[in-house]
DNA sequence: CATACTATGTGCATTTTGTCAAGAGTAGAA
DNA sequence: TTCTACTCTTGACAAAATGCACATAGTATG
């Protein structure tokens, strides 16, 4: 039998990788509302660049599935195809809230990790065992 | 056939989920060598609790396949089945400081946010738009 | 018309995670 | 002995995330 583990009654959530687009994209929206394309290039100033352009528009309709964004077209073209302006909802900015909470987690991981591993050189002058 | 993409030549496939597993398990075998079930214990200092034993075991393997750790059966059997024991190698040790930069560069980014958050909060109270 | 840039999307193969189950060894209780 | 509990590792499969190629479409320039 299994029974090992912690007991998992009701809650299954284990911990995951840290995910920063979906963060990085609400906070954005918390700002102003923009359309996917113009995101794009802000995520750049987070350190975000080079992402397929897929995956944020796909983030996008994924969060306004899930009801944290909604969208409309922009009825005045600027240049080019009609956009899809994103803003974000009361239950969204709750979300992005949350997120702040997993992502000072994380740094708090990672800071543990980073000291524990300069303290390790400095002691042990660089040598593994 | 558009032969589109951003014309980029190289490999350059950036992080966009930030992964700590991999690097906290080479730190700890940079203390001492260790088999899978001990990692699996010291992990949760570094806030890494509850993840499936499954997932360290398979790291481990991957992280041999690659030639990051070697390991051997442990001889002297203490209690249980015969246990592996991982070593980190000389190139394992390199990786690990490869992982500290990627580690640090999260780090960053994460602050950003973090930063850009409380920030937009100050100035706008809360409101989102 | 051809080209280039803006803008949004789909489809699919691959890779990465998450969960579950099970196998195998030892120690101690019944 | 048999049963149970604990240690330790592995395999298989499902679910999710990612990478990439491709499709579509408007506007502007030459």
């Amino acid at each position: 039998m299994r029974r090992r583990g912690r007991g998992r009654g009701g809650r299954g959530r284990a911990r995951r990788a840290v995910r920063i687009l979906e963060p990085a994209l609400l906070l954005l929206l918390h700002y102003r509302p923009a359309h996917g394309y113009s995101l794009l290039e802000q995520l750049k100033e987070f350190g975000l660049g080079d992402l397929d352009p897929s995956m944020v528009y796909r983030a996008l309709r994924d969060m306004e599935e899930k009801g944290w964004v909604i969208s409309t077209w922009d009825e005045k073209q600027a240049q080019g195809p009609p956009r899809r302006v994103y803003r974000l909802t009361a239950l969204g900015d709750e979300v992005l809230g949350g997120h702040t909470q997993g992502l000072q987690q994380a740094r708090g991981m990672i800071d543990r990790l980073l000291d524990a591993y300069s303290h390790h050189m400095e002691e042990g002058e660089g040598e593994y065992h």
